[in-house]
DNA sequence: CTAGATGCAAACGTTTTGCAAATCT
DNA sequence: AGATTTGCAAAACGTTTGCATCTAG
């Protein structure tokens, strides 16, 4: 009764757009606009926007926002916290056992049910560390 | 060379601008220009924006990001980070020893330097727990 | 054949910008 | 007085919606 039992088409534009997350890692809508475009010039910036948005309430994907407020989508389903380089832009998957402790920690002591967990961390990555010795 | 030493005239708005953050504890610019709006009928939000702005590039407020995308703003200035009841819409800080620790360890095992810690945890509050026994 | 998906244009909400008028200091 | 800040209108930006057309099943 949760799960909507949708029909579904495999049309050629919703392929592309699966293809395209996986292989651009986070990318934002408009990225993935752009990777579709090249193999179908005129798919529609909303076409885009439906499929991903379906797709994350679908829970094929999921979305996230850095601070910057800007929305990436993500094929890895795993639980896992993001690494946002502000110097390159990179985003970096990282795994969860830290955050999971961390998010029992705060079931227990602030009786707090959590259901989703966003962590950020934000900095400079290692290329950019040496690369950019300012 | 970093902070500008810019001159900061102490008006009627951002005064109460100010104050209004502090009173509501993580609002939106939305939110603020309603509260400052009551005290200050003419407020325009575009003085919202512009000062919340420069507030938060001055250091003086922190913004972050919800999940739905929405800027909230703060000014608990120490490192902390937000419980957020999908339920009532309410947020709560907690303190970050935990995630100080998992920032340690990311910083050491991923060699990248992380600049600002951004986690939210998504979820029910325990008030929304019991009064929505769904 | 036909429900479901697309493309287009237009609407939307939030945030930003340009400029003249008002206001702190 | 003079520079900063404000208010207003308009633009910018990312995203969503309505609708006619197209298409996969």
């Amino acid at each position: 009764m949760d799960k909507k039992t949708e029909i579904k088409r495999n049309t050629q534009q919703r392929q592309l757009i699966t293809e395209c997350v996986q292989v651009l890692k986070h990318p934002t809508a408009e990225d993935v606009w752009q990777c579709v475009s090249k193999k179908l010039p005129n798919v529609n910036k909303t076409t885009i926007y439906r499929n991903l948005k379906r797709m994350v309430d679908e829970e094929e994907l999921l979305s996230f926002v850095t601070g910057e407020g800007i929305t990436h989508f993500d094929s890895t389903l795993d639980r896992h916290y993001h690494l946002y380089c502000k110097k390159c832009g990179g985003i970096t998957d990282t795994h969860a056992e830290l955050l999971d402790q961390l998010t029992k920690a705060v079931q227990d002591s602030e009786k707090f049910q959590i259901e989703e967990q966003n962590l950020i961390l934000t900095g400079a990555c290692p290329k950019c560390q040496n690369n950019d010795p300012k």
